[in-house]
DNA sequence: ATTTATGTTCTACATTTGTAGAGTAATATT
DNA sequence: AATATTACTCTACAAATGTAGAACATAAAT
């Protein structure tokens, strides 16, 4: 079962901490932060969906994710493909570069790192 | 406000149908087809939200949608981008690059499209 | 003209989402 | 020890979503 965009939002934060405790959670909030109990609901569901475990420290808990920011995004962006694009990542990228507006230099890099996928081919 | 998942499919549907009946629309479901009445109430509920607009025929109407695919499309992608890559589109692109499986020829093309806006700027 | 098919609106209802209070347990502070 | 703080569960509730029946109107077919 997927994420809701705010259960999304939780999943950043804790992709970025690694492992939080709750009160490490809140903090990467910007006012006006959440209640601690909405937190703790959404990481209840969120644990029901599999997407984050926890270890038990005395009273409280540490939780972490159990899927990697990597895997999750491709779905992600595959399921966006799928939906936009018929499937097709080619024209995907090609409606990317157009559409966003990439520096030269952002794309100059891209560009290298392509020629560097097309290499390893 | 945001068209839902079903509601985005069904968009789709009249971005590639340009404009239909509600039996047009019916047609590019597959079985199991969703009820009339639902199509009917989506068709609504988006139109109350803005993005899909009506002429009338007779006794029945003609959709049309309200907003390009490519515009909405952008929007969609620059979100995911803020949300997953700090709002670096330069960041989310190598990592499409790399984790997408293109192939040496889609890569190819990508990169001589990407040659090409280079050259633009 | 009567029947049939089609499209719409209204209503409904279960599920999911966003948000948080009340209550409780454990821990830290005075 | 008494109090304040923190984290967790349970419960709640409004809004959004997915889905569709009932009723009605119109148009098409017989």
């Amino acid at each position: 079962m997927k994420l809701s965009k705010t259960e999304e939002q939780l999943m950043q934060h804790l992709w970025k901490l690694e492992k939080a405790f709750m009160k490490d959670i809140l903090e990467q909030y910007n006012d006006p932060k959440p209640a601690t109990t909405t937190i703790a609901t959404l990481l209840k569901r969120m644990t029901d969906k599999g997407y984050v475990a926890y270890k038990t420290f005395g009273k409280s808990r540490e939780y972490y994710p159990l899927i990697k920011k990597s895997d999750y995004f491709s779905k992600h962006v595959n399921g966006l493909i799928k939906n936009f694009f018929n499937d097709s990542a080619s024209q995907f990228a090609s409606f990317f570069t157009r559409e966003t507006n990439l520096t030269k230099e952002e794309l100059e890099d891209l560009r290298k790192l392509i020629d560097n996928e097309i290499k390893k081919k």
